[in-house]
DNA sequence: GGGTTTTACTTCATAAATGTAATATAGCTG
DNA sequence: CAGCTATATTACATTTATGAAGTAAAACCC
C-alpha cells in the first residue's frame, strides 16, 4: 500500500479533472508499471553474480523450458517477446560465452538451431536456486490461493488483449 | 489464454527438470512482463498522434494529477519511477515543446518547481478521451468485481516488494 | 525445370532509451 | 567555517529499438 499511496492520490486528483477517467483499469495499468519495475531489477541485481542480464537469462530459460533444449531463432524470439535483430545481438552474445551453440537445421537449411551447451546447462543449475529463492521471497505475502487467483485474472486481463490484436 | 500457454508448456519442462522451481511465483511473473509488454506497446500506439512516447505521457500526466499541476524534478522521479538523469532528459523535451515550464523554487534555491503550461494541459485534454478508449478496451473483459480482486492482490504482490526495500 | 515469391536469419546504420559517474550549487549540521 | 547531504545537470557509456537491405534456402506455380 505504501509505495502505491501517492499514484492513487494522483489518481483521484485527476479523476476531479476529468470524471470520465476510468479509474480502475489506470490503477491497474499502474500496478503492472510498479511490480515489472521491481521484478526486472530484482532479477538483474541477482542475475549479475552469474554474469547475465534479464534477457539473457529469459533466453537461456526459454530453451531450458524446451524438450530438448533446442529452438530456432524465430521460435526463440517468440518465446522470448525480442524483435529477430535483438536475438541475433543476445545470442551472439551467449555464443561467444560458451552458453549455447549455433548449428545448421537439418530438415530446413534456412533455419538455424540454437542448443544449451554444457556449460549453459551448469550455468542454468547453479542459478536456479538463487532464482526460486528471489520468487519465492517476491510472493510469500501471497497465501497459495490467493496466487492461484491472481494467476486466473491476470491470464483474464491479457486475454482481453489478445482479443484485441 | 492463448499466447500465453506455450509459455505454461516450458514451465512444465522446467520443473519437471529442477522440481523445486517454483512455477506460481514463476508464472506471475512472466504474466506480468507480457501484460507490461502489451500495455506499453498499445500505449505508444495511441500516443504517436499526439507527438508523445509513453514516458513523456506519464510524466504530464504526474503533473496533471498534482494539486497545483507543480512538481520538483525529484518529485517528479519518484512519481514517474524514473532516474533524475531522464527526468532531465525528459523535462528538456517537453519544455521544447511548450508543455510544462521550468522555473526556480522560491523556498530552496536547489529545486526546480515543473509546471503544466496551458498548452500542455490543452494537450492532456484532448488526448484523454483516446486513453480513457483504451483503458476500457484493455479491460473490458473483466468484470468490475474482477478488476476490484484483481487491483487488491497486485496491491499485495507489491507489498511483498516494499518489504523486501 | 525455370522463374517468382516467401520465409528465415543476419547485417548494418541509425536512432532512441536508459544507466553511470562526475560536477556545480545550495542547504544543513556541528 | 568545515564537512556533509541534497538537487539537478552534464557528459559519457551502454543498451535497446527500428528499419532497410542482403543472403540463402525453400515453396510455389505455370
Amino acid at each position: 500500500m505504501s509505495s502505491f499511496l501517492p499514484t492513487e492520490q494522483r489518481l483521484a486528483v485527476t479523476r476531479r479533472r476529468h470524471p470520465a477517467f476510468p479509474r480502475g483499469p489506470a490503477v491497474l495499468v499502474r500496478l503492472i508499471k510498479h511490480l515489472h519495475k521491481r521484478i526486472h531489477d530484482d532479477a538483474n541485481t541477482a542475475l549479475k553474480a552469474f554474469g547475465l542480464n534479464h534477457p539473457q537469462y529469459n533466453l537461456l530459460m526459454m530453451l531450458y523450458g524446451t524438450a530438448d533444449h533446442a529452438l530456432h531463432p524465430s521460435q526463440l524470439a517468440e518465446a522470448a517477446g525480442e524483435k529477430a535483430a535483438n536475438i541475433t545481438r543476445l545470442t551472439d552474445e551467449l555464443c561467444e560465452k560458451g552458453l549455447i551453440e549455433r548449428a545448421a537445421s537439418a530438415d530446413d537449411r534456412r533455419k538455424l538451431v540454437l542448443t544449451l551447451t554444457p556449460a549453459g546447462l551448469d550455468l542454468i543449475e547453479q542459478l536456479l536456486p538463487s532464482i526460486c529463492d528471489l520468487l519465492e521471497e517476491q510472493t510469500q505475502g501471497m497465501s497459495a490461493r490467493e496466487q492461484a487467483e491472481l494467476e486466473r485474472l491476470l491470464k483474464k486481463f491479457l486475454d482481453g488483449f489478445d482479443r484485441r490484436g
